[in-house]
DNA sequence: AACACAGGTGTATTATATCATACCTTTTAT
DNA sequence: ATAAAAGGTATGATATAATACACCTGTGTT
């Protein structure tokens, strides 16, 4: 897997999982602590995001770091 | 999950596999284009790794990102 | 029209991950 | 005992992730 690949399925997953639980990225941001003008770019793949930003979002997400991995 | 303890799971991941392969991390910074002077702070869990290094890491290890996260 | 809200962009600042090198300790082999 | 290899630490420089704020667009509502 080419890791910008792997950025982009991870953003995807994130915006996916975000929608099936009807929470805006405002929402998501405050639940994480995170700006959403940086959770937007995190959602489009365009950052190289770290672990202990996407540990945050999947604990506000109430999901696995594995579910934003599935393709 | 904590995001310390994510990053600690992930780093022992890594050593465990590194190990199994019979690999030194010499090597495997060869492979991966990462010194070990990098590589083994990644390996404690001492620092947040991106999710770039990861999948550079994946690659010359011959696994899958997911590979990283199970405990 | 005016308003609110959601998504999205741009950017300066700060924090820190990575790079690159040198050096130390421990283990293994000769 | 010595040498080589492996793991590990420390650090200055550089690149970039994260923060925080302002602003724009499109959509829906009144």
């Amino acid at each position: 897997m080419k890791e910008n690949e792997c950025l982009i399925l991870i953003g995807k997953n994130i915006s996916r999982i975000r929608k099936e639980q009807l929470i805006t990225i405002k929402e998501l941001g405050f639940r994480c602590d995170i700006e959403k003008s940086n959770l937007i770019p995190i959602e489009k793949g365009r950052v190289n995001v770290t672990i202990k930003t996407l540990v945050k979002i999947c604990n506000a997400l109430d999901i696995d770091l594995q579910d934003l991995l599935k393709s």
